[in-house]
DNA sequence: ATGGCCTGCAACGCAGGA
């Protein structure tokens, strides 16, 4: 089984780019976030048509998560159980006996900002929830954009992002946290290219010059890291004209 | 790297992203 996490930054605009990567890629389950859409608008038919059936949380101009899978959903759940929050950055589906989980994790802004301290709150009721639905579903795969990087190897200058948002000690903590539950990085289970990104900054030439981050996550609970074959960001969809920011992870899987 | 872009909304200039 082969899954992956895209943020596309705007499904709407993203969808030609997100049928033709489906033909090409190949996945049977694809989370994506920030498809900034009412659910009422989402190209459900278009999907299907591709093959795929999904599951989806949206709203307007912001945020907005999905997961679309060739494979039955089933337990589709939206948001964090007992965490009140208007914003649409969850959604989680059983697949094959797979506890898939799509965050969107908020990006806080900057250090001094009240986002900041909601993406802390965010990331501690995520962890505590976690931590209930690994014992309930020991097969889980917590995909998504994490807008945090979780070692200065996972950022293009280190020195330059000090003390802002996605490298600081309290998000790694938190990411650190998430590792403590039994979580592995799938993408650091095999070996990788030095300054492997999942995001470049739309400015400045940041793809070109290889200015990026890694940001988007597939993390895999104890049971389902073991049958991991292969992890790898797919750059290809970032070289298209009008890309979005960020590019898939996939990792496969040979469930036993 | 110190700014430059992109998206959506709604009405052309914001907010938000990362």
């Amino acid at each position: 089984m082969k899954i992956a996490t895209w943020n596309v930054n705007s499904l709407k605009v993203r969808l030609p780019h997100l049928l033709d990567w489906l033909q090409s890629a190949a996945p049977d389950v694809v989370c994506l976030q920030e498809t900034k859409q009412t659910d009422d608008v989402f190209p459900a038919e278009a999907l299907r048509a591709a093959g795929y059936d999904s599951a989806f949380s949206g709203q307007k101009t912001y945020n907005g998560v999905a997961i679309l899978s060739r494979l039955p959903l089933s337990e589709v759940q939206t948001g964090i159980p007992g965490f009140v929050d208007e914003q649409k950055r969850v959604l989680a589906a059983t697949i094959e006996g797979v506890r898939v989980v799509c965050v969107y994790i908020p990006n806080g802004q900057s250090l001094d900002s009240d986002k900041y301290q909601y993406k802390m709150a965010w990331l501690d009721a995520l962890i505590a929830w976690l931590k209930d639905e690994m014992q309930r579903h020991p097969r889980l795969a917590l995909l998504g954009d994490y807008n945090i990087a979780p070692e200065d190897r996972d950022c293009h200058d280190p020195a330059a992002w000090v003390g802002q948002v996605l490298v600081s000690e309290p998000e790694r903590a938190r990411f650190q946290a998430l590792l403590d539950l039994g979580l592995k990085d799938a993408f650091r289970l095999f070996e990788q290219p030095d300054k492997s990104f999942s995001w470049w900054d739309y400015r400045m030439m940041g793809f070109r010059r290889n200015l990026g981050m890694r940001i988007d996550h597939i993390l895999l609970s104890p049971d389902l890291a073991p049958m991991c074959q292969a992890s790898e960001i797919d750059k290809a969809p970032r070289k298209l004209e009008r890309p979005s920011d960020h590019t898939p992870v996939l990792a496969t899987l040979r469930l036993e």
